[in-house]
DNA sequence: AGATCATCTTGACAACGTTCAGATGGCGCC
DNA sequence: GGCGCCATCTGAACGTTGTCAAGATGATCT
């Protein structure tokens, strides 16, 4: 086979196998969620044995890994583009959450497996992805950019996790839930999803003003 | 056999499978993951053959729905418990998201899935379970008992939805981060979690007041 | 007692993850 | 240029899983 797949070093025997399983990988997610997706069928998918996939990744469970690093890089994306929207610093605390559903709201299956990866591993101390860690770090910056206190890291990490929170407790919520009557009567799924990242003030009343 | 296994009608051939089995399921969820729960495991657990659980349950999936429905129920006692806390109102909104997250820490496996179930039946449109939606009640009541305006039907129910996410969120993050520098340093556990749910109000910097 | 029916077992099937011995072919070394 | 090496891929196999169909078992009702 001589296809020449377009791969910066024309690295292998294949074309670039690895990068055509990811692919297929996430492909099958996408299409029949994580539960379908065996390893045999995305073998089968990139036409090779389903002995294959043994030679780039030891498990099927770093398949998934490699799964979900494709979707954390996404969310960055993603978040890039709420970031750089031109509103006013505040704003973009909420804008960032929006996205960050919406993303989730678009890629649901994929966004499970990014988290069933994170879980998987929690086991090592303190462990943290590059990929997860670039977003938290993005969540944070723009926390600082929009009137926190930088010098307190404390209160600045946790306002950090509680953006997090909401908003991935937010986003899995809208993937088994409609709240289809709150949209119509709030005018539409922006406004119930800024709606419900705006109220959750309400765990702060009795501290913290 | 004739074991009589003190089950009230006492009512079938094998004493009352069906509930060994839920307990059998739940055990080994508890004990090794969701994954590592085979349905073969289960009827093994119990001293029935694989094809036992087909008479009791269709699925594997309503096995795994069963053991969801005990984990909500547990949820709801130990919601009850924080309910009944003899704490201020406002106070007691936060303690409720504090039990709901300590729940999750004590029961990870279980909370899984609680959710993975839900998932999994978001296609029926508008479909919510019994005890999904007696836990959702709860915090709604105790909202209301904290001052919220009942007649206000939009704005509680966005309330609510917001304390749902943000103690979700949180008590899966809690499932594969430890935060043990940030607990160190508020001094303790639940100060932690208190300074997270408290914290969220920042998103509704700039909207709501 | 004898029939009925839910309950449980046996045995089978396809699909899965994983492994291992061997085929294949591109690459560097002489 | 020929040769050998080693990464890469295949084929076949093993054990396990979810699920099903056909038959055995025994409690319950008349």
């Amino acid at each position: 086979m001589k296809e020449a797949e377009a791969a910066d070093p024309r690295p292998y025997h294949h074309g670039d196998l690895r990068r055509a399983l990811v692919e297929a990988a996430v492909r099958l997610v996408e299409a029949d969620g994580p539960g379908a997706m065996s390893l045999r069928a995305v073998a089968r998918e990139a036409g090779v044995s389903p002995a294959a996939p043994y030679h780039h990744f030891k498990d099927k469970s770093e398949l998934l890994d490699a799964v979900a690093h494709e979707g954390w890089e996404k969310l960055d994306l993603a978040f890039q583009a709420a970031r750089d929207a031109q509103t006013s610093p505040p704003d973009r605390v909420r804008e960032l959450g929006v996205a960050y559903v919406r993303f989730a709201m678009a890629h649901p299956a994929l966004y499970r497996v990014m988290y069933d990866c994170s879980r998987d591993k929690a086991d090592m101390p303190a462990h943290v992805h590059e990929n997860e860690e670039s977003a938290y770090r993005r969540v944070r910056n723009v926390l600082i950019s929009a009137g926190a206190d930088p010098a307190d890291e404390v209160g600045l990490e946790l306002a950090t996790i509680a953006c997090w929170c909401a908003a991935h407790g937010l986003a899995e919520m809208t993937s088994f839930k409609q709240f289809d009557a709150l949209k119509a009567e709030l005018g539409g799924e922006d406004a119930f999803l800024r709606g419900v990242l705006s109220h959750v003030g309400v765990f702060a009343r009795g501290l913290e003003r």
